[in-house]
DNA sequence: TTGAAAGCGCTAACAG
DNA sequence: CTGTTAGCGCTTTCAA
């Protein structure tokens, strides 16, 4: 409320009522006992009045805020705006507000929020974070038994929080299946982890520290491998993080002879550039190349034909995510979790049998 | 922060460095003067003791929690996704943090999230509110001087509050123009407000009441006239407010013989609707039909022939809004204003000069 | 420059 | 059942 007015508080309405502050407190808390007749007055008092009660105060004594913090990197993203709706979905049934945050990829962003909601004593936060080596801020929160559950991606500094994401490498294993059971033999993957493939592959990787990209890309590994496919690394395409880098890499890569005979896409923007390129060199789908999207966006369906894709459950995403943070903020801290959502094939058009060449 | 933990305060720290409690206070408010041993001592003790300032009892004596609620009806549409994102740049810029709540429509929900903001103390709220009559709740907010803005769309319950939005007439007049230009006159509207033209075209209409939709069919229609051209009844096409509406009511209308030679979609639901019942048809654009879509979507840039579209500035909506509010929250209370941004008309290649049929 | 003390609005004992 | 009394952690006079 802006500071103009004082506002009525609990005293106000006790003396209108005619009773202790105490005893209007607790009529108003609904807790403790009270006469009906006082119970009567008093709430006619505070109706009268227009009684606001203050949440600082209240927060202040009994130490919850009842108010959750929400960190990602851009709310204006597809993915994040319908993973953030399942999170305040949850939130409101299970009695919590939430402060939301977009870091945008910058530490200093991602440190600031952690502060700022660790000033504001949110009950517990909800954070996608950015992948660094060190998190002071994220490790000193977590050691403070800050309830923390992270979303989509892992953090070394946070090692003893729960996470929960997408089933990263199954969406890969769903990919391949699919095409190879289409017959498909020369898959190329467009990734933005393909760069560093090799150290990927190399034996002392820690798989539970690798962001999603890195985890799609070796879960497409381990599936051509899983139906006896060789990995041809002509057929892994690298690619910056944006739908033009996509349209680029996708474009150089088909342009060529020996092009394969079938895509996946890694990842949503990728997947719209790669759709870009497909477009601008003319190739047919699914006659000249069978087509695997990420994500289920809209434009998915509305093209033609429609597109394949490996569907992410969003929503759900938000709302297991918010519901282990509940957990954790009422009840004792709970063990870390890997919670992995399993992702969907959605078979459309864009989809069909490898045909000779 | 959990209530596990007493969390070290001013106190602790102003004992740590052998100072009063009011001394550690002040250098770490950086507030009043303290000699240049005491304030490095205060500091060095809160560094070594963790200590995080409590917001809620700052809050609490300073009446500023630096909060702002926003209240929209869903963030996971690309629409208030974008507009958040544009409003909570310039809150964390300005010194705000937000807390998020959606309403889905439900006027209980709006009512609950006013309540619960009022109760959280926020600063400020942004409400892009429910369409009706009365609002006990935000019209008691705005009396008792809660700093407030509409978004997107009026409300009779906050006429003294001002009111940010798309200048949904103008993005009418931008098609309209843009189809006429090109020698259309059996031009096409569809709309969610079509079923209501009659009460539309009433004279005694207090246009500055009215919804999006109903400003975008209107803004249509005056449009035609300005341009001479008759209003068709026919050719305003009624829909319900989902993407399935309106390609019901796409495909049943130019499935008849007396076809416009061009759409103007009023919503971006109603749009990809459209679009589809243009594929089912099998009509193509801009040969058979010329295609205005609303909002730039994706998949307007994805399918072929790419989409022309009537574009919203989504982000500097949300960012006026929020300078807005805090103009509010810091200044004296301003006049209720009327901010309307202007659409952008981005021309690609659904459109296409009217031919003879 | 520094310390003591009085609240902000509410909850939670603890006596009557 | 009801009133009195302490705080929660911080800012802010007001003296010293």
């Amino acid at each position: 409320m802006a500071k103009t007015e004082r506002g009525v508080n609990v005293f106000d309405v006790a003396r209108a009522a005619g009773v202790s502050k105490s005893t209007a407190a607790r009529v108003l808390a609904g807790a403790g006992s009270a006469s009906p007749r006082a119970v009567e007055r008093v709430r006619a008092a505070a109706a009268s009045l227009g009684y606001t009660p203050n949440g600082l105060a209240k927060a202040m004594v009994s130490g919850e805020t009842n108010t959750i913090g929400v960190i990602v990197p851009d709310i204006s993203s597809a993915f994040f705006a319908a993973v953030v709706r399942g999170i305040t979905d949850v939130a409101r049934t299970e009695g919590f507000e939430v402060l939301l945050s977009n870091t945008d990829g910058h530490a200093e962003a991602e440190d600031r929020t952690l502060e700022v909601f660790a000033q504001k004593r949110v009950d517990g936060i909800v954070i996608a974070p950015l992948n660094r080596e060190r998190s002071a801020a994220l490790a000193q929160l977590e050691a403070l038994g800050m309830p923390l559950v992270l979303l989509d991606r892992s953090s070394p500094a946070a090692s003893g929080s729960t996470l929960v994401s997408l089933d990263h490498a199954a969406a890969s294993g769903l990919a391949v299946e699919h095409l190879v059971k289409l017959g498909h033999e020369r898959i190329a993957v467009l990734s933005e982890a393909g760069g560093r493939l090799d150290e990927l592959l190399a034996p002392d990787v820690d798989r539970s520290q690798l962001p999603p990209s890195s985890l799609r890309l070796l879960g497409f590994v381990d599936a051509m491998a899983e139906h006896g496919l060789p990995l041809d690394r002509s057929a892994v395409i690298a690619a910056g993080y944006d739908r033009e880098a996509g349209r680029a890499a996708v474009r150089e890569r088909f342009a060529r002879d020996d092009r394969p005979t079938a895509l996946y896409c890694t990842s949503e923007l990728l997947s719209s550039g790669a759709y870009e390129a497909l477009l601008d060199l003319g190739l047919r789908y699914p006659e000249d190349v069978s087509f695997i999207g990420f994500d289920d966006q809209e434009w998915c369906t509305l093209v033609r034909p429609a597109i394949t894709v490996v569907a992410q459950p969003h929503y759900d995403l938000g709302s297991a995510t918010a519901h282990r943070l509940v957990a954790a903020i009422r009840g004792p801290r709970p063990d870390p979790a890997r919670i992995a959502l399993p992702p969907t094939l959605v078979v459309r058009h864009s989809t069909g049998p490898a045909r000779a060449r």
